[in-house]
DNA sequence: GTCTATATGCTGATAGAC
DNA sequence: GTCTATCAGCATATAGAC
């Protein structure tokens, strides 16, 4: 166990909940089982129960990694950057390439829950908490009155979390559409037209 | 049994598959289980097998009625609205309208597959022709020059099929979030404006 | 067409040894 | 911390009577 503030954490959780993060991104929430989990990292099933209390909590533990990376990324990616679309620009291809890169832990965090989980209001809390920056970047745009900001936000994260649904690309496919989206919402909206 | 045309079916059947849709929509595909399926309209579970092959095919058949129906209202509601952005808004109104409606199937049919599935190549080939409509509606458009149609259609798309996951709300909130979604995109690639 | 009964397998989770 | 062994439950699916 290493102390990391008030952080404790080790090498074999860290890698049973990077497993659980594929599996929950390959075979869903629903799909993934506890067995094929520690498998992945070579220990028994009961194993797993030492580090978390059950399968929800580990998925509550994936969330807890992946949207603190996530927002570590977006957050430094619109550092200096003045407020206007340029930023919104900006925090939206971060949070594409983060999204579609290749790490799975980042479409396990976006993908939709399950409505009867246990764990949903706590999630969905912590889900929030990284929304929070586009509703912050929202709010700093000069817009048309009139126009619904919340809408523009919903609209903005759907298209953009709905792509891992239809996206098979590279690097230069992921900046090409992050260049659409703020494109075809910046244009109509932009008070300087 | 009753003949349609070439297409055969039977109350227990429709009632079957409505069933069905219910459950996909509340307890996700995996979730769902064929017993409480059966259950809902009164059946056994073993029952179940004399009309479909199985689960999946359970899943194709709420599809093909599902897209079948969509497909329908959405047809209708741009007929005779001039090609250009209203018709655009009348696909999308219509679409929403569906989607966020009282019948689960709609969501059921537009809700993310697990990549796991089957039938799953099979399901995007049908939602495709659905999203054909776009895809005309879209290649109508007078846009500026450079503009990645392919893109608007997946952003557009996106925005309203990501609203499963947050939308509460009644027909006038449907209302008002059809218009954000075209106002957003409309003005700046509008030629006319 | 629908039933009862059942085969077979996988699930999350626990008990307790080491 | 990790193991072996196991529990209890639910899953899809099938066989065969009616």
């Amino acid at each position: 166990m290493t102390a990391v503030g008030t952080q404790y954490s080790s090498n074999r959780r860290d890698q049973l909940i990077e497993a659980a993060a594929a599996c929950f991104d390959r075979d869903g929430f629903d799909g993934a089982s506890i067995r094929r989990i520690a498998a992945e990292v070579g220990m028994q099933t009961a194993s797993i129960y030492y580090h978390f209390e059950g399968k929800d909590d580990l998925l509550v533990a994936v969330h807890e990694r992946g949207l603190r990376s996530i927002i570590e990324a977006t957050s430094r990616a619109i550092e200096g950057i003045e407020p206007g679309w340029d930023r919104v620009q900006a925090a939206c291809t971060a949070h594409l390439h983060t999204l579609l890169g290749e790490e799975p832990i980042f479409k396990a965090i976006m993908a939709p829950l399950p409505s009867t989980l246990g764990v949903r209001e706590q999630i969905v809390e912590m889900r929030e908490a990284y929304e929070q920056i586009f509703r912050d970047l929202i709010d700093e745009l000069d817009l048309p009155d009139g126009t619904d900001r919340r809408h523009l936000r919903l609209i903005l994260l759907g298209a953009m979390n709905w792509s891992f649904t239809w996206f098979r690309g590279d690097r230069s496919d992921i900046e090409a559409f992050a260049g659409s989206v703020v494109t075809d919402l910046r244009a109509p909206l932009d008070t300087g037209r």
